[in-house]
RNA sequence: GCCGGGAUGGCGGAAUCGGUAGACGCAGGGGAUUUAAAAUCCCCCGGGGUAAUCCCCGUGUGGGUUCGAGUCCCACUCCCGGCACCA
């Protein structure tokens, strides 16, 4: 053994042996499954940083602790690899972004094994790979086959400027990612997957994943989601039904007007009927509305009179129907009911256009605090003759209005309704609607079907086929992969780049024959990654996705580790196609991840010039101060000095502040990474990453180097069985950490799990106990460092031939340890309170009685002063913990 | 605005069920070793008072429940996420 630790060596030499070992390999068929799985990465570079780590190390902590706990461990790797990224590199950098792509994966494979994770790299893939997005190709046929893929001309975001359209995730703040011009709606044909059929499902099961998944996140999708129970009524406005949905049923006499969005389903019937007069006006608002972004729109609310009238359900009474951007085309019927008296919404649109109010539900008379709620809502002051007027036991109130009463109540003026309660009239109005034919009770959801055209060239292909004369055609399963031509130009048209390959779009009709055109426009990438947990489970099968034997063998995935910003993205995805593959037959469980861990983020501190855009290292920084809560200081430019500001951010490649990882395992090794990453904060939280987390790490790595070079030149053998007879201290010491390393494993509490390593290893020194105890004491050590740092329990392993004393030729196939069994502590020490404040603490012997303490406690030297001489009124034991003696 | 999460020493954090607040680490201080430094090892380390012994205060703020509150309840302040004209 030699007397300093060199990790590069050992770490190495490891790495080789647990691959010689196919340690990492997945048994088909497992006996003992357990599924670990984390979120895969987007190949956005050649190298790793420390951000990147924290989920790879938590991963690979859970992994090897079940693989020490015996089960048969699926941990792969792989690479969601198609995306935006890759052509925005072609289009700076002149490189062709399957070059980029692949390229970037070979870097972050070598890291990656580098670090010397636990993956079975037999099933690795990327989703840009032909083999993979077949099969993508083939989900999305499958969908169509089940009437859940279809094609509808929707509002997409579109930047005037660069003339294209915009994935959501490229409009920052309603404006254009690259030129910062405003986006606008624009009218596109695209294809959309029907996940709003799921929506009921989706809610529903979450319940099942209460206690396994994180509550931030099922909360999350639960709002997302949106259910709402609600009312739709149908305005009849002649021949044309205009179908409202609201939950307010009860304030439906309190209607004075009805609005319609936009780019809702019954615009265009509106624009048909619209008398020539006011055609212009209208349809220019319209055209206005989809024009303006939704952040301009906010600020106070328009919209046009159509000249066009529906009847009132109940009274028969007129209603006038406007055109109004603050409805949303897309949720419930993109109509709404206006009742300005009890919608704060529809109260402002009311003011703007001197429409009429009325309230038609008010408080019960005997509810005060209601009572003074409305009054608070509705009336600005207390005046006679104003707007409003309300009898009030016996008195009458007026006022001037100053918004909606929004609460419950009773209803006044609301016909055969009158006198019933919100609730009451809800139901009853409900039941009254569906029997005239003109609505009733429905459920609404806020969650949208999920679009996945994407005019981007880096993506799978969608696999349809556009004939004149048999129309939408599906391509055939056995011409699967279409695959993605090799292609020059990649500045966006506003149209899919893969428009301009002639020998791409024109084919033939699988149906008649005749000349047709193909889907220019490729898939979101998050159907990519909807599936890719199930293709590692049967990662080279050339006839299927995936076989359902395989599949049910190992799903669903035990322990899936990844970031919380996924939760209403990829996490319902990945759940709704989970469900859509059980419903086809594909597979047995319709949840895909039974277990999520979500881990925070690693942030760094950097100084950050807003005029310059870049960050600023710390030689060109001075006066530097600290203003308020802000860290402060100049640097110069040509343009004189800019003020700099101190931020801490999540660690990313464009921010500039990132820790590369390579250069770090280089110098310090890879076990260095993953206890600095571990040890920092408990794991779900956000951490700073600081030069102290790092010489924490190395300092302790240092320290069990020396520890055991200091048994070894002893002479200390590693031995099986402790001696019980002998060393209490040692054997009570490790014990507890065998227990706590255990618990702590549990919780994913991995800081204090090595906190509680540390603990241990400073009772492991030469001469304090017996050898043999040392070298059991040593060998447990070894084996609960193992999922922490495995390259340097492994070589503690061999070096102390655990190996041959154990019968396993890694610390892998070993056991972790059990807790000892007759090892207890004799001896506890329990707090001591006088009258509830603490006043030092008392050593008692386990088990002992409150008799027992209590003449201890007169006995002693100094505590025993506080019940001499006093009566005892009261005491309160708690073994183990504290006496608490009440006296006066 | 609505829905989550959080606030503990100089710093990262610990305290699992209401039971000795500050485990473990970083920084700092003192000592040992060394010609010296680095490295290492040992000790101290929330604040205030005190010669000592001890005493008082202390987990964002203000109240409450309790023998006992970082932990439970009520009200509030600030921070960090998510959603946001969802009818």
């Amino acid at each position: 053994m030699e007397k300093d630790y060199n990790p590069r060596d050992i770490e190495r030499r490891w790495q080789r042996f647990w691959e010689e070992l196919k340690l990492y390999r997945a048994p088909e068929p497992p006996r003992r499954k357990y599924y670990v799985l984390e979120m895969f990465p987007y190949p956005s570079g050649k190298d790793l940083h420390m951000g990147h780590l924290k989920n790879y190390a938590i991963g690979d902590t859970v992994a090897r602790v079940k693989m020490m706990e015996g089960y048969d461990i699926l941990h792969p790797m792989g690479w969601d690899s198609f995306g935006l990224p890759a052509e925005n590199a072609a289009i700076k950098f002149g490189v062709h972004p399957k070059e980029w792509t692949y390229s970037n994966i070979e870097g972050f494979r070598s890291q990656l094994k580098r670090l010397g994770i636990s993956y079975d790299w037999d099933r690795e893939f990327a989703t840009s790979d032909p083999e993979y997005y077949r099969w993508t190709q083939r989900l999305f046929l499958l969908l169509y086959e089940r009437g859940l893929a279809y094609r509808k001309g929707g509002w997409v975001n579109w930047c005037p400027k660069c003339k294209t359209v915009l994935a959501n995730e490229q409009v920052i703040d309603g404006r254009c990612e690259r030129c910062k011009t405003p986006v606008v709606k624009k009218k596109l044909t695209q294809w959309y997957f029907k996940i709003t059929d799921y929506a009921e499902r989706l809610l529903r099961d979450l319940d099942k994943l209460e206690g396994h998944w994180p509550e931030s996140v099922i909360k999350q999708q639960r709002n997302w989601i949106g259910r709402s129970e609600g009312t739709e009524i149908v305005f009849m406005a002649e021949d044309l039904p205009i179908r409202v949905f609201t939950t307010r049923a009860d304030t439906l006499f309190g209607v004075t007007f009805i609005s319609v969005a936009p780019d809702g389903p019954v615009i265009d019937a509106i624009l048909e009927r619209v008398s020539p007069e006011v055609r212009e006006l209208v349809e220019e608002y319209v055209q206005q509305a989809l024009l303006t972004s939704p952040e301009e729109r906010t600020e106070s609310k328009t919209g046009v009179f159509t000249g066009l009238y529906a009847t009132h359900p109940f009274t028969g009474e007129s209603i006038p129907i406007y055109v109004a951007d603050y409805v949303l085309g897309e949720y419930g019927t993109g109509a709404v009911m206006g009742v300005p008296a009890h919608d704060q919404r529809d109260y402002e649109f009311a003011r703007r256009f001197n429409l009429p109010i009325k309230f038609v539900v008010f408080p019960p008379d005997d509810d005060e605090s209601s009572l003074e709620e409305f009054f608070k809502a509705v009336c600005d002051e207390v005046s006679d003759g104003e707007e409003f007027s309300i009898e009030y036991r016996g008195r009458r109130f007026s006022c001037r209005i100053k918004g909606a009463y929004e609460g419950k109540g009773i209803l006044k003026n609301s016909g055969e309704f009158t006198g019933l309660t919100s609730d009451e009239a809800i139901r009853r109005i409900g039941e009254r609607l569906r029997e005239m034919g003109l609505g009733g009770p429905t459920v609404s959801y806020r969650l949208r079907d999920w679009l996945v055209s994407r005019q981007r060239y880096w993506g799978a292909p969608i696999p349809m086929i556009h004939c004149e004369r048999c129309g939408v055609v599906p391509v055939p399963e056995e011409e699967l992969p279409v695959l993605l031509p090799e292609i020059e130009n990649f500045q966006p048209e506003g149209r899919s780049p893969l428009e301009n390959v002639p020998e791409f779009i024109n084919t033939t009709c699988p149906k008649c024959g005749g000349p047709a055109r193909r889907d220019p426009d490729t898939m979101d990438t998050f159907v990519d990654s909807s599936w890719y947990f199930l293709r590692f489970t049967d990662p080279h099968n050339d006839r299927q996705m995936f076989s359902p034997e395989r599949a049910n063998a190992w799903m669903p995935v035990d322990q899936y580790i990844g970031g919380a910003e996924h939760a209403t993205k990829h996490l319902i995805y990945a759940r709704f196609i989970t469900k859509v593959l059980h419903d086809a037959g594909l597979l047995a469980y319709d949840e895909p991840f039974a277990n999520l861990f979500t881990q925070g983020l690693v942030l760094m501190g950097f100084w950050w010039c807003k005029e310059c855009n870049r960050r600023i290292d710390e030689e060109e920084l001075y006066d530097v101060k600290v203003v308020g809560t802000q860290k402060v200081g100049y640097h110069d430019t040509p343009e004189g000095p800019h003020e700099v500001v101190w931020l801490v951010e999540m660690m990313s490649k464009s921010r500039g502040n990132v820790v590369p990882l390579g250069p770090f395992v280089e110098e310090y090794g890879a076990d260095a990474a993953r206890i600095a990453i571990l040890f920092a904060a408990p794991p779900e939280q956000d951490f700073e990453w600081t030069d102290a987390i790092r010489r924490s790490a190395i300092n302790f790595l240092n320290r069990v180097w020396r520890t055991f070079y200091a048994l070894r030149e002893a002479g200390v053998e590693a031995r099986v069985e402790p001696d019980l007879s002998s060393d209490r201290e040692l054997l009570v010491a490790v014990n507890r950490a065998i227990v706590g390393v255990r618990e702590d494993l549990s919780r994913f509490k991995f800081n204090t799990a090595i906190s509680k390593l540390m603990v241990l290893l400073g009772e492991l020194k030469v001469g304090r106990y017996s050898h043999g105890n040392l070298g059991w004491a040593a060998q447990i050590f070894v084996r609960l460092l193992a999922p922490f740092a495995p390259h340097m329990a492994e070589e503690l392993f061999h070096e102390f031939s655990m190996d041959s004393l154990l019968g396993e030729k890694t610390v892998f196939r070993t056991p972790l340890p059990e807790p000892l069994e007759g090892v207890v502590e004799e001896e506890e020490s329990i707090g001591v309170q006088i009258n509830g404040k603490t006043r030092g603490s008392i050593t008692v012997p386990k088990g002992a009685t409150e008799d027992e303490v209590l003449r201890m406690l007169r006995e002693h030297p100094k505590l025993g002063k506080y019940l001499a001489g006093r009566e005892i009124r009261r005491v309160i034991y708690v073994p183990g913990r504290l006496i608490n003696v009440i006296v006066v």
